[in-house]
DNA sequence: GTTCGAATACTCGACTTCGAGTATTCGCCT
DNA sequence: AGGCGAATACTCGAAGTCGAGTATTCGAAC
């Protein structure tokens, strides 16, 4: 059979882990905890542990021992196969050197902004900027103090990954704002007259049959729009 | 109760549609295809169907009339409700004002990469990058046919904020392989150690004390670290 | 010596996600 | 008139996700 692998990422994080030493679960969320790690990979105690149960299945990774330490529960601990470590390095290779799309709430909000009044959205996008500067001014601040206290820049590649798409995210939603303010945005005209007549109770097909005399020019590629590429 | 939605954006784009008019569910699938929004919005037809279904059942939407056009398989033809409109608008301002942490897979990534040795990162750094200037070309090639045929920016917003991201990620690659390459990224030392020791056999706990040994200055801030902030 | 909160170590089941598979019908070409 | 591929319209079940809940134990303070 041929490898398979859980699809959650923490599944890879519960294999690096168990490349470096034998560990039970609960062990393994604390490390992950420590290390920061929580941060870029979404970690769940139920997730977890169908996880492990999941590469277990697969072969990636076996049963060492149950041992019960103190009076504490029982714990079972787990080391990687061979297999498993193959895997890892696999999925590894994977990720880093191929990119591929992945879908953000915000990218879905965008595409659906249009249901609401441009007004409306430009207010809604001056609050998102304003807690995209704080949360950069926190991340900032973090940036300090790990490296005042030293920490080498490769533990926290990820958080400087992180802090490059926030940056990004920043200046896009500037300028969409400054587009917003100031009515230059493509197509904003077409937009605030729907809401306008939406507002007035004209029904669906009567605003679409309004707005596509008065933009005509506007929405002249609809033609080629409608009937794909 | 207290109006809940469903968490896949997906049920947001069905409440969007039904806004603008009745609709059954494959031609909401057509429609979004239509209008380019499965490249923001995942649509596959397991989700959709479900999440109909879970839009329904808590009175977001409501079926609105069987029909059976042509001979073609019944359809149901659903309609958004008073408090599916409300919900609709609450959740695309919660979706625009207020961002929220999205874990990708490249960030889980870099945040595992220790795993593989240096040189090897480098390697697959260099490939991904590659990957992702095909990809601005494709979409910079999209952008300029959507331009000369007249399509407003509004309608490839969220093209736009991909796009932006897609510049930041380059932008943040390319760094971080100059930082690679010349050996100047804080901690690259301890890192390519590491790998040489584990390649020669050493077993991990001797590892990590020749480590703390050999790179006693950078590694100082462990004791910080070790225990939280 | 006891109280009380934090940490340890998980379990459970309701809910979602996913994509391959199915069955039909339309439209075009011959 | 018949064949065939594209489009229509969904179904199914296996797999994965999630976080609140449970039960215990440790440690520090009073």
């Amino acid at each position: 059979m041929a490898a398979t692998r859980p699809s959650n990422p923490l599944a890879l994080a519960v294999l690096v882990l168990l490349g470096e030493r034998p560990m039970h679960p609960y062990e393994m969320s604390s490390t992950l905890r420590e290390r920061r790690k929580e941060d870029s990979i979404k970690l769940n105690y139920g997730s977890l542990y169908s996880v492990v149960e999941s590469l277990q299945k697969r072969g990636l990774i076996e049963a060492a021992e149950t041992v019960r330490e103190g009076r504490r529960p029982e714990r079972t601990t787990y080391a990687i196969t061979e297999t498993g470590a193959q895997v890892m390095v696999d999925w590894l290779v994977e990720l880093l050197s191929t990119p591929k799309k992945e879908f953000t709430q915000f990218e879905a909000a965008l595409s659906l902004a249009g249901a609401l009044p441009p007004d409306q959205v430009t207010e809604l996008l001056g609050q998102r900027l304003r807690n995209l500067l704080y949360q950069q001014k926190s991340v900032e601040a973090m940036f300090e103090e790990a490296r005042s206290v030293g920490l080498p820049q490769l533990f926290l590649i990820e958080a400087e990954f992180s802090a490059a798409l926030l940056a990004a995210e920043i200046a896009f939603v500037e300028q969409l704002l400054a587009g917003l303010r100031t009515g230059s945005l493509g197509g904003f005209e077409i937009w605030q007259r729907m809401h306008e007549l939406r507002g007035a109770g004209v029904p669906p097909e009567e605003v679409e049959a309004k707005l596509s005399v008065e933009f005509a020019d506007d929405l002249a590629f609809a033609k080629h729009y409608e009937q794909g590429t």
